[in-house]
DNA sequence: TTATCATATGAATACATGTTCACATAATAA
DNA sequence: TTATTATGTGAACATGTATTCATATGATAA
């Protein structure tokens, strides 16, 4: 093994929170309900019950499903009347979306 | 609801096929111990007996978790003799970490 | 050959997670 | 007010997953 490299790398090594929360947000991106769910928020923003019928999922499941990209800062809202506009809270989801899909339509 | 919009929407929807690459794809950096092992790969190609003492974790679960990535075709490995040498398999993943890091960081 | 080292793997356990169901809010209309 | 619409939420169930343990494989050395 070598002792010294290894020495060096842990110097660079992330701290506990950071690691904690890129892996946080890498999983709620692990989850074909909510890689949707995104997918047709970078076309436009919507709303529950129009996310529902176009992705055929109960309002239910898209509401808990909002919350999990909410409480990740990957999604943000918008009240208008009884409605709650959803749309992505910034730019770098669609980087890591285009990054993401690099990668897999390589291999396919 | 605005019909017209969600069947244009519906028309530019990804294939399944994609939709579930990319979501495992996703799913697969979504655990501490696998960033982990990401970040110092992004350092350095490294051993099993290497990455199990720089992360203190054992043998066997670094092996689990590397079989992981290398499915998803995260890594790739070489073996040398009795060790196996791991190390990432493109650059998109580097990508894909800045970008992820990039929106973390904005968050905290 | 046998012994040792490095890694891989299957089973089992414990924990996490997605969906459904029932119900609760919140806003508007009647 | 009550009724209706849109969304949110807690509990429960089922499924998925990470780690440990024991064991297996593969490579080298003796």
């Amino acid at each position: 093994m070598r002792i010294k490299l290894l020495a060096d790398i842990k110097k660079g090594m992330k701290r506990r929170i950071v690691i904690e929360k890129l892996s946080r947000t890498f999983s709620v991106l692990g989850d074909a309900t909510r890689i949707r769910i995104i997918f047709v928020l970078l076309r436009e923003e919507l709303c529950v019950a129009e996310l529902s019928s176009l992705l055929q999922i109960s309002h239910s499941a898209i509401s808990h499903q909002l919350r999990a990209l909410k409480d990740l800062d990957l999604v943000k809202s918008r009240k208008e009347g009884k409605k709650v506009y959803y749309s992505l809270s910034d730019r770098h989801i669609e980087n890591l979306f285009n990054e993401g899909l690099k990668h897999v339509l390589e291999k396919i």
